[in-house]
Order: structure tokens, then sequence, then C-alpha cells
DNA sequence: CGGTGTCTTGAATACCATCAAGTCTTGTGG
DNA sequence: CCACAAGACTTGATGGTATTCAAGACACCG
């Protein structure tokens, strides 16, 4: 068996449990999924080689140009995809949730133009490049898995370049914020977007996804926050007015 | 056959000239020259149906939603991805020269969620999605071919990112003018960057694609003429200065 | 207990947007 | 072919959003 474990930092990295993919909540409808499905019936020899990591929050996950002959799958926990300019300046391309193929790209290509950091704990697992890839060509629903995996994340960095591009920065946080509740309730993470949910981002993180500086953000949200639109605390956020919100990031 | 003429307006199309594909030199690694290549060697029993469209400028070649069951590539002319805002505004996420998909992931999704505008004159094909599609089972190569300008469009998507969160309108506007003189070039369309090419972008497209106003643009294009940096006339632009202005577009 | 990371708040500044007016070109219908 | 309208671009003045600069509060950790 590949599946070995690798620690990044002994240290904790005891919250996250080392559940089977079976049981992985986010996998309903992900490559990952059909990638263990294609790997079980033939339950002996498992043809495609998956392997588990576990990385501590702010460590990265793979650098750039770094990435040997593999892909990885965050199975628990968030991360981001990051540009570093030379001025040390940040860009973050996408957040990565449980289900998330770190960029379906790299099936195809060898190396990410930018590098993966964990924003929480993050327990991953890789798949082989070269056997997923000679695995499309015997199984036509892996091919239209990814594919839907890849359009998923054309048509959020379309609709980042269009936040980015022409909306304010009230717009801009708020519809970062209400775009990850909806995905966290895609996969059921939570129940609704309206009630508390998890929010492990720093404001440095929604400072690096929406290119704005962290002085801004700051009064951006305690404006939110002093208008009752939301609530975030103790790493968790509710919307406190799902429809005032909405209006916020959605004028025009 | 399957190639029809549709003429968009009757008028002005006449500059475009009615070549076959094996003459188009922006084709040698692109896809459409893959799916012309699987066709031809049944030459008789086409496999992948084609038909051609003359688009004149400023017409839409496709509106978002209203995609059949067919994949437009651009063989002549320029061509823009354009999302629409309900105020009015709007957000170009990529301009589209000779032999470019409108967008890979068409082949896999039915509708594109942007619409797409002729520049120029623009002569089209459009490929037939499911004919395509079962053309990947096939031929391997074609999927790589695909897979390559997916991950060019994914690249050049989160590069505009960047740009859009972190840069400044001169970056911007410089880093948008060589992008397009590289891509040229890779075309053969012309001979070096430096040299006069042909620049049929109006400025309200560069407005849209930077995601700054008319005035702005209108005042930093200027300033880049009155520091000898570029020169832009009767739709043709001149890189004057290389170095200085790839020092004003790559600053951090 | 000092150091680092995170967030907040206020003041000054800069970049880009908005408003407005005008030139020049392009296109069109009488 | 000319007159007129619309589009494309320029330029100056003014204003607002977001940045930069600066200082301090607070929590967490070694």
């Amino acid at each position: 068996m590949n599946a070995r474990v690798r620690l990044a930092t002994a240290v904790s990295v005891a919250p996250l449990a080392q559940a089977t993919c079976a049981a992985c909540s986010a996998n309903e409808h992900g490559v990952c999924q059909a990638a263990s499905a294609w790997s079980q019936p033939t339950d002996t020899s498992v043809e495609i080689q998956q392997s588990a990591h576990i990385v501590a929050a702010r460590r990265i996950i793979c650098r750039e140009q770094e990435l040997h002959d593999v892909v990885p799958i965050i199975c628990e926990g968030w991360a981001a995809s990051v540009v570093m300019l030379s001025d040390g300046s940040r860009q973050i391309l996408s957040f990565l949730l449980p289900g998330d193929i770190v960029s379906a790209a790299l099936f195809f290509d060898v190396r990410p133009h930018y590098l993966v950091e964990a924003i929480t704990d993050v327990r991953y697992r890789t798949l082989k490049r070269s056997e997923f890839r000679a695995a499309f060509f015997k199984n036509p629903g892996l091919l239209e898995k990814l594919s839907k995996a890849w359009t998923e994340e054309t048509i959020r960095a379309d609709q980042l370049i269009v936040d980015l591009g022409r909306r304010t920065a009230d717009e801009r946080i708020a519809r970062l914020i209400l775009k990850l509740a909806e995905r966290l309730e895609k996969r059921g993470m939570i129940e609704s977007e309206t009630v508390e949910m998890d929010f492990p981002l720093r404001q440095h993180h929604i400072v690096d996804a929406t290119g704005l500086t962290p002085v801004h953000v700051s009064k951006v949200l305690t404006e939110f926050r002093r208008s009752g639109l939301i609530n975030i605390s103790d790493r968790s956020l509710t919307i406190l007015d799902p429809v005032g919100f909405r209006r916020v990031a959605q004028t025009r």
C-alpha cells in the first residue's frame, strides 16, 4: 500500500481525523470520489495510488514549479492558492475546501504557477498524475468528473476577474463571504448559508483575495458588523441579515 | 458538406479571405488543427463536422446561455469574451485571437457565462461538441491539445486576477499590450514584439479589460506616448522603447 | 515577559473615478 | 455629396474610494 502519512509538523495535527475517503462528506460528486470508485472495484490491486498527508496551518502544501508527478486533493481543512509578487504583496486565486483538487490543470501540466498554503491544519491526498491520466481512457466518467471540476474552477476564476475589475471593496468582501457560504452549504458543511459557520480566514486572507489593504478590509468588516449585517468572532461567522448582506454584494 | 457560410452583415466582409484551414497560420499547435487532422485521414467521411461563419466587427458571436451543441474557434480577426453587469459596465475576460477556442470548457459545459463579441470582422468555425468529445476517446492526442489550450486559458485568467488585484493602471495597460504582442508573435502574426503590429482595439476595449475608466486609460496612453514608450495610430501599435515599456509593466 | 501576529482606529495622501466640455473621426440618411 | 448624428478620444477640474503612514490594543506562544 502506498498510503504513507507524512507529518509536516509533529505538533497540532491531533484534531485532524484520519478518516477514510468513504467517510469524506465532501466527496459525493468530486474527482476524488471518482478516483476512489475507480480504484475500489479491483480492491486488491489499487490502480490509482494515493498517499495521505497532513500539513499544519500556515504551512505550504506545494510550491510553484515544485510538483513532481502528483496532484493534491484537499480532504479536510481550508487552503488557498497564492501568487506572490516580488514586492511581497500577494494575490489569492482561490480558496480550497475539502473535496477540491488543488487545480484540475495539474493533471495535464506539470507545474502550478502559484503556491498552495494551508489556512487551517489540512489533510490532503495526492493522486499520481500519470496513473490518473491513463485511467481517463478506460473510464469516461472520470474525465467527466474532472472536466466538471475544471469548469467550476474556470467559472470561479472568471467571477473573481469581474469582482476585481468592476466592484467596490464592500461588494468584493460581501461576495467572497457569500460564495464561501454557498460552497460550504453545497458540501453539506453547513445547513444553510445564514447559520453560524466555521470561518478560519484571517483578515489578511480576505485582503489577499480581494486585492485590498489590511486597513481597508478591517474598516469594511467593522462597518458590516456595526450595521448588523454579519458577525465574526472566534473563527466563526454568522450572516445576521441575509437580505441586506446580499444587497450589499449584488448591487449592479 | 456542412460548410455553410452565414453572412452576418453582407457589407464589409470582403477583407476576410475564405482560406482553408490548412492555410491557417495560427493553427500549428491548436485544437483546431488537431480536429482537422482527425477528420482528414478518412477524407471522405468527415468525422467532426465544421461550419464556417463570418461576423462583422462589433457584432456578437454568441450570447450567454445561447450555445447549442457547438464550440466556436476563431479563424481570423480579433474577438473578446465579455461579462456584462446590470449597470452597463463590462469586464473583458480575454481577447480571442486566430486559433483560439472561445473557451475550452465549452466542450464539456453547455453554456458560457459571458458573451463573445467580434472586435474586427471575424471568421470562425464551429465544432460539434458531441462529436468532438466522442473523438477524445479514440484519439488521445486530441485530449492533449485541448487540455493544453485549457491550461493556457487558465494561466491567462490567473494572471489577469493578479493584474486586477495587485497592479496599478500603468502596469495593467502595459502588461495587456505586452501580452497581446507575445501572443501575436507566438502565432507568427508579427515578427517580433517590438515591431509595428496590428492593434484593432479601441480604448474602450482596454478599459473593459483592465477595469479602469475611459478617461483614465486615455490619460495613461497619452502619457505612454508622450514619454516615447509606444506609438498608437491608425489601428496599429509600435513599442518604441521595449526596455522602458517592460519596466513599466513589470515593476514588482 | 518580550516577541509576533492580528486587528483597530485616525489622519494624510494618492490614485483613479466622475463630471464636463470640446475636437475629430466615422457613419448614415436625405 | 453634404449635413447631421453618433462614436472615439482628449483634456481639465473636482471628488471619492482606497492606500499609506502611524500608533496602539489585545491575544497567543515560547
